[in-house]
RNA sequence: CGGGGUAUAGCGCAGUCUGGCUAGCGCAUUUGGUUUGGGACCAAAGGGUCGCAGGUUCGAAUCCUGCUACCCCGACCA
């Protein structure tokens, strides 16, 4: 390919709102163009290493046994009503009217496709186990597209369906999986990328894991312990938390005028937040309050908390909601709380504390001394605590980091929620018929790719793995007019193409910083450089993306050599 | 959905507060010339519904009202 033709312009300045490595440089280097919010336009170079990307994982699933298939992006409403997702789904889930009237869907995810092409396709337990996958558009409408690539409301994806016999045959696949994923984030070369245990959230089923690509503009946070032995999305993540309890003392009501939250009561009595509970009102879905209870110097951790209640929404209370219950916004105390009535969840940090300052229930009051078995007794009793950087791991007792991640790929272990609801089955050996049971396992290409550039980039621009590079090799001729340097170009270019090699060349005549410039924004690993300098020797540099020393390559040895180090590059990025 | 911000040439911006002649600057683009190892220089040229609609005014990019789009923080997120 010529640069001269090369469609997608560079850009010298930072685009003025985009916050992310991957975001200026996708922007900046052509690679891709706004045309809404959250949603792209793929140029020529992003196009190239997406097909890259897209080659590894289809290999990847192929050998996991996986059969791809292509569903459409326009799903019939009916078939998310039998799964009850229509309903259950919320904005993200883009719904409209076809001419007719007819109630469609722009799909975000095809559990609900894949059965219904599955359930009639497949019928035997010879059949089984089976995987489907597809590299496909998915829609979400998101409230808020962001970071470029990292957030979007159209991207694609590949995900993948299996299904299986038994629970057994499920998790032994799901190890495939596993390790199929570990060899696609390898294989395109993305440095730091940590599976982690995650909350399976709207996608039903128990065990899921996260991909994460470590990067400071990720949207999650995750917590690893120093060996990374214990590794969990914020979300779910666990501490070994001790908790020290004293002699109970009496109840005391205190003044603390004016005094509202933790710190300023706190600092007031001159105790620490750890001396301390408080109480956080919730409402789920139907409007029921809840009162959770921690201790003063934790979060409640909402992920947790709704995992424990099995409801699909939290929200805060509202003041208005809290009086109506009979307590004191800011000064509220569970002791006030009426259990018959409201729902308490307490977290062990206040369960297995004692003598906590606590609301008193009205305005500038608190209690001092408050302990949970004596004041409060029934309540459930739940770790509710979002974990902080530096809280003891509960594999290793080591203290954990807080990292953030990016979430490139997911796999689920289903079990039977969509194959019950929309009865996918099978017969058994017995002629009985069966539910089959399912996991799915979903890879975001596009944010695979901005994930690489937050991970492998320099001031000037990407460092594309050679494995998804858009092209092996860049050519930069300097000087085209002098010294017969154009025309050697020309043949260096023709013979290294001819030679299988995938070759950028720049054969624009402009200036060499120009040039350079340009070259490492568009970030392929491998660059020779023709110039009079050399040529008269016939000699060429020959250098690596980021490097500052050239080596010279004799032209007559140039295919071959070039060739060998290209080969040599791919293998540092095989299992 | 809540909070904040922005909208003027392909990109980045000035001009708006305090209304006034032909709406400017840098980059990019085209042409000619000089240059050529890390974003060159000279000269010329093309390119604008000043986000949209309405209003005030002799006169609106500028003031007023409404709307829309985009970005950032938060909420949400298989």
């Amino acid at each position: 390919m010529r640069m001269s033709k090369l469609v997608g312009r560079r850009i010298k300045e930072d685009p003025k709102d985009a916050v992310t490595v991957s975001h200026k440089l996708l922007i900046r280097g052509g690679y891709i163009r706004p045309v809404a919010a959250g949603i792209y336009s793929m140029l020529p170079l992003a196009k190239r290493i997406i097909d890259k990307i897209e080659g590894i994982i289809r290999d990847e699933m192929n050998k996991i046994d996986g059969q791809e298939v292509l569903m459409p992006v326009v799903l019939p409403a009916e078939l998310w009503e039998e799964s009850g997702r229509y309903n259950s789904i919320g904005q993200e889930l883009l719904r409209f009217e076809d001419r007719g009237g007819k109630k469609m869907l722009l799909a975000m995810t095809h559990e609900e496709a894949v059965v219904h092409l599955l359930r009639t396709e497949v019928n035997s337990y010879k059949q089984l186990p089976v995987m489907l996958y597809q590299i496909q558009t998915k829609y979400r409408d998101e409230a808020r597209a962001r970071g470029g690539l990292i957030r979007v409301r159209e991207f694609t994806m590949k995900d993948a369906y299996s299904f299986h016999q038994t629970q057994e045959s499920l998790e032994e696949y799901y190890q495939r999986a596993h390790q199929a994923y570990e060899n696609i984030f390898k294989r395109i070369g993305m440095k730091n990328v940590l599976s982690i245990e995650s909350n399976s959230g709207m996608m039903g089923g128990k065990v899921s894991h996260e991909f994460m690509a470590v990067a400071e503009s990720g949207e999650d946070t995750i917590f690893v312990s120093p060996d990374y032995s214990y590794r969990a999305n914020r979300e779910i993540a666990v501490a070994a938390w001790k908790f020290e309890s004293s002699a109970e003392v009496e109840l005391d009501k205190v003044h603390t005028p004016g005094k509202e939250s933790i710190e300023e009561v706190a600092d007031f009595l001159g105790i620490k937040a750890e001396n301390t509970g408080k109480v956080v009102f919730y409402q789920d879905e139907q409007g029921k309050l809840i009162c959770a209870m921690i201790r003063g110097d934790f979060d409640v951790n909402e992920s947790k908390l709704q995992n424990h209640l099995q409801v699909a929404e939290l929200t805060f209370a509202t003041d208005e909601a809290i009086r109506k219950a009979g307590c004191e916004p800011g000064f509220a105390s569970p002791m006030a709380v009426k259990h018959d009535e409201i729902r308490i969840v307490v977290d062990r940090s206040v369960a297995e504390s004692s003598n906590l300052v606590v609301g008193a229930n009205e305005p500038d009051y608190h209690y001092k001394n408050f302990n949970f078995a004596r004041d409060l007794g029934e309540a459930e009793i739940v770790d509710i605590a979002t974990v902080r950087n530096g809280d003891p791991c509960p594999l290793t007792g080591e203290p954990l980091q807080e990292l953030r991640g990016i979430e490139v790929g997911n796999i689920f272990q289903l079990g039977t929620k969509y194959s019950e609801a929309m009865n996918c089955t099978y017969l058994d050996q017995n002629g009985k018929s069966q539910t089959m049971i399912m996991g799915c396992y979903g890879i975001g290409v596009g944010r695979s790719m901005a994930s690489v550039i937050e991970q492998s980039n320099d001031k000037w621009g990407p460092i594309w793995p050679i494995t998804i590079a858009p092209y092996e090799l860049h050519i930069c001729a300097l000087n085209p007019k002098r010294d017969g340097v154009g025309e050697s170009a020309e043949k260096i270019y023709a013979e290294l193409v001819d030679a299988g090699i995938e070759v950028l060349f720049d054969d624009r005549g402009e200036k060499a910083g120009f040039m350079f410039n340009d070259a490492d924004l568009i970030g392929i690993p491998f660059r020779i450089i023709i110039s009079p300098k050399t040529l008269a020797e016939g000699m060429v540099e020959f250098k690596r993306r980021g490097e500052k020393e050239a080596k010279l390559i004799a032209i007559t040895e140039l295919a071959t050599a070039v060739n060998e180090v290209i080969r040599a590059e791919y293998r540092k990025f095989s299992d």
